[in-house]
DNA sequence: TGACTCATGTCAGGATCCTGACACACTCGA
DNA sequence: TCGAGTGTGTCAGGATCCTGACATGAGTCA
């Protein structure tokens, strides 16, 4: 029972299962990150400011699916530190291009090798056609409930 | 490239598409909770104390991935509102047992249909094998990354 | 040129959650 | 019996993120 077109054992929803695994994940980086001196949120904006160089606070919001002004936050901390920059002046418009500094490139190069240690901890009792399948079903949910669908 | 031990292309690490899937999933959740007046946190709790009566704020906070003092505050406002009771003294040991009320109850049935139906979308693209290989490989991801693992 | 729209950065305020700490109640073993 | 260990509820403080609002710069079009 209790199921009756509601959502049933929460143990056997994929959003409980979801959340949960997001959470566990989650904490995992976070002490895999703690050592090196970053956070979760501040490894994630180097992660994309590495690879879209140039982005903008609003880009790099969009990308980690939290607001300019939380990202602006971070973006200060990551200045702060001395492994982010950004121009005085925009060059165009409003937009302030970011950049990762080579001492912030470092600095992610081995966040980066602790946190893919942590994603194939994760995902090491899947193959890798399971493994394929998980990110594309994942994608497909994601498509399925953005805004735009 | 960027590839040398780093986690890769944002857009194809599972710890990305994980977390954007989870924030998709509770925006979509919030928009289809707030008409009923209820947050996503309320409508968690309420479901698992559904599922588990009796329980006390610590279980219920384990169980929903958050702090005791986060679900403290969550409850107080379930209580507020009249959608769960607990008793003003234990009858044994600390733990107040907390119990959803029948105007909870019924709150949560609208609820749980609105979320069933967020969840449905979501996964609307998959197989029911698509589906049940999804979870067994969410669990499997969680198993491998919980503490006691 | 001027009005309109859109995107960006920023400020102010509030909501939510966390870490750290403390006191109380039960259980178990010396 | 009594002490340590565990689980629970609660308070205080801080960190993170959000909503709402505003001003600025760029592009579009009458």
């Amino acid at each position: 029972m209790s199921q009756e077109g509601g959502v049933g054992d929460v143990d056997r929803a994929v959003g409980y299962v979801l959340k949960q695994a997001a959470t566990v994940l989650r904490g995992a980086m976070d002490t895999a990150l703690r050592p090196l001196g970053l956070t979760v949120s501040q490894y994630a904006t180097l992660e994309l400011l590495d690879q879209r160089p140039g982005s903008s606070v609003a880009e790099l919001a969009r990308a980690a699916f939290v607001t300019r002004q939380a990202m602006t936050g971070v973006l200060a901390g990551l200045q702060d530190a001395g492994w982010v920059s950004r121009p005085a002046v925009a060059p165009q418009g409003r937009a302030l291009p970011a950049t990762v500094t080579d001492e912030g490139r470092r600095r992610l190069r081995e966040a980066s090798v602790a946190v893919a240690g942590v994603q194939e901890r994760m995902l090491a009792g899947l193959t890798p056609d399971r493994r394929e399948r998980l990110l594309a079903d994942l994608q497909e949910c994601v498509a399925a409930l953005e805004p735009g669908a």
